[in-house]
DNA sequence: GCGAACATACCCAGTTCTGGGTATTCACAG
DNA sequence: CTGTGAATACCCAGAACTGGGTATGTTCGC
């Protein structure tokens, strides 16, 4: 809105397949409004150039020979913080999706998105948005409904279960933690089943992480 | 040396077994130099009647049914904290001896310990000092030799450790690790066993705990 | 007095981690 | 140039964890 309106939006690709990176560019080439001002095979070479002169927004693969694209988003964010990064890739990943949003990523597209909407996501990433497909989108709102209520989670726990959780997070085995409870090695296991699907993790550390975050 | 040398000690002791309590306590009223004021079967009691009045030493179990001798120590440390609290168990169990420290116990001793040490140990508490058996004395030792150096610790890791601690801290599995890092899963695991034993550890959760901490 | 939540305990199968090795390559200090 | 440390990779065995069940009794609210 108050951004000045430039006329063409500069973009690179870095995409290690070479028909797909060169049927984007000449799609880019074609589409109004923007700029396809430079390709790469690898975020090596990408990273490299784009100490020099960075664009407006990248097309980032994530799936890279070498380097691959969420650590070269999270490089590039370093350099230049207000680079607009948009990952685009062939899996539906969810962790791949988190991962990307963490190293700085403004979006998340995958490489079947029709054309003309992958020019509208650049527009909308330029602009501050948050390019995502629906259901990616569906999955970060219901991530942040797990972040907001990270203590909430803990309040789920029982007071058993969370006594244990905190002595899994003192590092005790299940053993240990049976002795020190007065109850069964196997009672210790049914707890840990239940903190980990009411925290929605799937091992001891991920847990720990959590309850240590308060 | 510098202490008023008071004519008789004042003991309390909270120890659930009846047989060892009574004559633990027998034995004190033949001993020279203490005066055993109280007995306990259970935290709850002693601790209502510490707010009372405060023995010079309290003798206390470890284990005990309900509220355990270790977290007595501490709600009695709170309330005061001069008293003097000798931890008196049957295991020689490096965490219990550990937390007992950590909590406010200014001595931990084996219950098969000969009576005549128990008295020398426990004017050696009223006199401020911390009365160990050898073994338990050389584990603290050891314990502090590391704990002056934690932050040491995580300097002693190589890079690519250092790395890969981060990345256990994250809850990522060794196969993970190894496709993030780009190395083999075998090295990742070679790579723990470095951490845990630079660390002093032996658990992923207890080398997250310690990086954590900074 | 019924259903929900909690605490307890057990089985099983599969995966992951832990801790003991060995070995090569490379770089750097002495 | 020899030794040390870092980084890499592999083998093996056993311990521990994960995740899918089932089952019982208690307590508490409706």
């Amino acid at each position: 809105m108050t951004a000045v309106s430039s006329p063409l939006i500069s973009v690179a690709i870095v995409e290690d397949d070479e028909g797909i990176r060169e049927s984007l560019a000449a799609f880019l080439g074609r589409a109004r409004g923007v700029r396809c001002t430079a390709v790469y095979s690898n975020a090596e070479d990408a990273l490299r150039e784009f100490k020099i002169q960075t664009p407006d927004v990248v097309l980032m693969d994530i799936n890279l020979p070498g380097m691959s694209g969420i650590d070269a988003t999270r490089e590039l964010k370093q350099l230049r913080p207000d680079a607009r990064i948009l990952m685009l890739t062939v899996y539906e990943d969810n962790k791949a999706l988190f991962d990307s949003l963490k190293a700085g990523a403004c979006g998340y597209l995958l490489k079947r998105t029709a054309s003309d909407k992958i020019v509208a996501a650049i527009r909308e990433a330029r602009e501050g948005g948050m390019p995502l497909t629906p259901r990616m989108a569906s999955k970060v709102a219901a991530y942040f409904q797990n972040k907001d209520t990270v203590g909430g989670e803990l309040d789920k726990l029982s007071q058993r279960e969370r006594r244990t959780l905190e002595l899994l997070s003192e590092g005790f085995l299940y053993k240990e933690i049976a002795e020190k409870m007065g109850i069964s090695y196997l009672t210790v296991h049914q707890y840990t089943k239940h903190i980990y699907e009411k925290l929605h993790v799937h091992s001891r550390t991920e847990a720990v992480v959590k309850y240590l975050r308060h």
